[in-house]
RNA sequence: UCCCCUGUAGCUCAGCUGGUAGAGCGGGUGGCUGUUAACCACUAGGUCGGCAGUUCAAGUCUGUCCGGGGGAGCCA
């Protein structure tokens, strides 16, 4: 009877599946038994068919399980093991639990090999099952997004991805950062930096209207809300508080732009330092920049060389290259007088005042200097208000880090710290001073000299892994007419 | 938003100056004792993005709408 329950029962029968109830730190992952050697071991894997290749008395088949590029192959002796049926059933796309025998392969692409006795098909995969073995477009990828991290590419963007977030935090939390949640929802109009996305719970069909206008004192927050465009005004509240923080969540920017470095929903990075001048902005944005490009050249070793090969030729070589390179220095007038001189036409014709465009920020950086550049001092008419005015009053502490191959990564700026002199800013600009009051209160109350930079997360995912589309980089893009998934 | 390109089988594409469709891959079936983008044979699969127009005749020409891509602007 015994044997009987321990057989046949489901609440009594203890197969080779049985580790799926076992805690994360007990399971195996493909990428460490591809490390290991093989010595003959028994080990089950789990994982989702990537091709089957059958003959009539020996069957291949590659396993992954997400964890790394490579595949684990698995071969079924038919002749020893009678595993027909369930042979006949797999096919790409499958998800299996195999038990076998690991052992040094005799195949020439990998060291080790499955010898598969045991077979659990867990859930079939049908015919019409879209991935095939060769290479598909990324347009038609995006189009089955919910299926799309099952091929190589986008599983190792994603890998890079999770390490390049990773390597940010690392780095900032090494250097005794606080990482600051600042708001989705902003109800003050003091961002300013681009088309926002609206946030109510009125009814957009009839709206409440007072003086023929939409009442927005019966909205939620009691006046206009949109989603926030920058952590940055209120990271600031935090560093002069907390010295250096950071910032590092969703932003939304609901801009009309359909190219393939923009997104209306992205993660932004934003550090904000107190008793830190440009200079110590500069420096520690190079720093940063060098860490997290070693984290994940490190810990990616494997990704990184597939996206080298068949994603952007030339790209380690690059990456190591500004990892490598003191960072060129350089202000924005000199800039203008390099470009003047420049023998290369430009598109848009540059001169003192106007704001470099993108083919002058890869000149620099591509030709001229051939390596990374800072470039700092911009006239303070192309640049936003609360940067720190220079002594000449024509041009502020603001910074552009530029890199070959992508041009700008990196923006940021000392922040105005002079009560009187932001408050002037502001006329200037004919921004409502009561909607920044609490801003500066900030120069009010022991002000302090501080400053911060920015840049878009799937802007340095792109330039890391060297993908053509800003879409490919985040695992559900948000674009103009584009939410499905 | 502007400029350029593009939409043909599940995927990637070919189809010249108008005469109602092809390949490779993928799928299916059969074969093959170690494959690795496996291989060999056979086979199924398409109102040529939608609508309108020119014409005896439109995948092909024209208009328009929709989708996709590249570049620019805005920006991160």
């Amino acid at each position: 009877m015994a044997w009987f329950f321990k057989h046949q029962s489901p609440f009594f029968k203890i197969d080779f599946t049985e580790k799926l109830c076992y805690p994360i730190h007990m399971k195996t992952r493909i990428k460490d038994i591809l490390q290991s050697s093989g010595d003959g071991r028994e080990i089950t894997v789990e994982g989702w068919i990537r091709t089957k290749r059958d003959s009539k008395s020996v069957c291949f088949m590659e396993v992954t399980d997400g964890s790394c590029l490579k595949n684990l192959q698995v071969i079924i002796d038919k002749n020893v093991f009678d595993l027909t049926r369930e042979i006949e059933k797999i096919s790409t796309g499958a998800s299996v639990v195999i038990q076998g025998k690991l052992v040094a392969s005799p195949g020439k692409n990998q060291n080790v090999e499955l010898q598969g006795h045991k077979i659990k098909i867990l859930g079939e995969s049908p015919e019409d099952y879209p991935l095939q073995k060769k290479r598909h477009s990324f347009e038609f990828l995006r189009e089955i997004a919910h299926l799309r991290p099952r091929t190589n590419t986008i599983a190792a963007v994603s890998r890079v991805r999770n390490a390049l977030s990773f390597g940010i935090h690392k780095f900032f939390q090494e250097n005794g950062f606080i990482y600051v949640h600042t708001p989705l929802i902003s109800a003050s109009d003091a961002e300013g930096a681009g088309e926002m996305f609206q946030v109510t719970t009125l009814d957009l069909e009839n709206p409440p209207k007072a003086q023929g206008k939409v009442d927005y004192t019966k909205d939620f927050f009691g006046k206009k809300a949109n989603l926030t465009v920058s952590g940055q005004l209120e990271a600031e509240i935090y560093a002069t508080a907390l010295k250096n923080v950071y910032t590092f969540g969703p932003t939304f920017r609901a801009e009309n732009s359909n190219t393939s470095r923009h997104l209306a929903e992205f993660w932004m990075i934003e550090p904000e330092m107190a008793f830190c001048t440009l200079e110590g902005d500069m420096n520690t944005a190079e720093e940063f920049l060098k860490y997290i490009l070693s984290y994940t050249m490190e810990t990616c070793t494997e990704d990184m060389e597939f996206f080298d090969k068949f994603i952007q030729k030339g790209l380690l070589e690059s990456l190591t290259h500004v990892k490598e390179t003191s960072f060129t220095h350089i202000t924005y007038t000199e800039a203008v007088r390099e470009l003047e001189k420049a023998s290369a036409k430009f598109d848009f014709p540059i001169s003192w005042g106007k704001d470099l465009q993108s083919e002058h920020e890869k000149y620099l950086t591509e030709i001229v200097f051939n390596g990374p550049v800072i470039v700092t001092d911009y006239p303070k008419g192309i640049k936003a208000f609360y940067m720190k005015l220079n002594d000449d009053g024509k041009t502020v502490r603001a910074m552009d880090v530029l890199v070959p191959r992508l041009g700008e990564i990196i923006g940021g700026s000392e922040r105005e710290n002079d009560y009187a002199k932001l408050l002037t800013r502001l006329h200037e600009l004919h921004l409502n001073e009561k909607d920044y009051w609490w801003y500066l209160d900030l120069r009010k109350y022991g002000s302090v000299p501080h400053s911060g930079f920015g840049l878009g997360f799937e802007r340095i995912v792109q330039y890391v892994t060297g993908m053509q589309n800003i879409r490919d980089v985040i695992p559900f893009p948000r674009t103009v007419k584009t939410a499905e998934f």
